[in-house]
DNA sequence: CATAAAAAATACCGATTGGTATTTTTTATA
DNA sequence: TATAAAAAATACCAATCGGTATTTTTTATG
């Protein structure tokens, strides 16, 4: 009877998943495998029988995390009419407390930990950061041919610069233990927008 | 014959200096005390005799580290003569890759690692965003007075934002290894200030 | 230059680190 | 339900962790 998944397949998701918001919050030098077998039940034999070592955890841990937040706002974009409102998402996500809880944006985390100490995250980390950029690059290309928006828009300059926006407004926000930060970053995300506009 | 500092004074500052840029590069949890006696060349017994713990070394090198920049920028913006040009400074200070060498901005580094894992540094961390905040928003309130800015200026989502698209950008160009980022990001920033001309 | 104080080096400590070899338990299938 | 394979737990490892007590060296001063 499989089940879809095999026990071991099983056993590395459940793995994953536990592991997500440990990670995430004490970045990869500061989670011990004590701490992975706290978050789990599991023991060490367990996870390195799932596991070759405590990087490849946190290189599954990275996907899965920042995949969840991508997915949650490609399916939101979808739904929205026009390349304006689907742009505007990204403020309304960014605005929900929600990801604080997990430990903040992993993107963010993992690029400022491991730009000087780890390469297969920092990799991970870029090509997260330029697919989002990407993302918006298209937006706002599809709001340019259908005359949302102005066509002499600098589009990678607006694009990467919404994306520094809210990285750098969730760094604020977090230290500073203030909502009302990242509201006024992302109002300014909202103004390079409607900017857009002709 | 005291040569203005104590010889504990002397070697304390050495110590601080010597292990600044470990502590930026890797972090408050990936810097261990073997780190330390490599950077510096002293023997854990001397540096524990100057000061208590890791900790406090990591307290007092972000201190060293965030006045560093904070100083640069403070002498610069006093030899600009309009509020608009001491604004411009720091599009200008962060566009020179010298802090990208000693790996990155201090405070976007120990913000993301000590905002769920060191209280002390998380609040030194945020003082030093609120501090660099405010000087931006004397500078606008400045600009504003002699007529150089509009009057109606969103003051406080100016300021954070400038702060926010500069640290999201520092983050964005290390872990992409793009200066090119950056300078966009920069412009974005030269938009902002541009924009409240009257 | 003798001497006391201060600073740095040496030599240690228990705890924890990441990781592995082996045994036990669970799982799937014939 | 017997059995073999797979998965998880146990028990262990050397190395490194942050930290300290003690000894040696350096410094400043009378």
């Amino acid at each position: 009877m499989n089940k879809e998944l095999s026990k071991a397949e099983r056993t590395r998701q459940f793995i994953i998943e536990s592991t997500a918001v440990v990670f995430n919050k004490k970045g990869y030098a500061g989670t011990s495998l004590a701490d992975l077998t706290e978050a789990t039940g599991l023991t060490k034999g367990s996870i390195y029988g799932n596991f070759e070592n405590k990087e490849e955890v946190a290189l599954a841990v990275f996907d899965y995390n920042s995949c969840r937040t991508a997915d949650m706002i490609a399916k939101r974009v979808a739904l929205a009419n026009t390349f304006y409102d689907k742009l505007m998402v990204y403020t309304k996500v960014y605005s929900s407390e929600t990801l604080a809880a997990r430990g903040g944006c992993p993107i963010l985390n993992t690029a400022v930990e491991a730009d000087d100490t780890n390469d297969l995250l920092k990799n991970k980390a870029a090509k997260a950061v330029l697919k989002w950029q990407k993302n918006i690059v298209q937006l706002i290309e599809g709001g340019i041919a259908t005359g949302e928006f102005k066509a002499d828009v600098n589009i990678n300059q607006t694009a990467i610069s919404i994306v520094a926006l809210i990285e750098g407004g969730i760094m604020i926000s977090k230290v500073t233990n203030s909502h009302a930060n990242l509201e006024k970053v992302l109002g300014t995300v909202e103004l390079l927008i409607n900017q857009m506009k002709p």
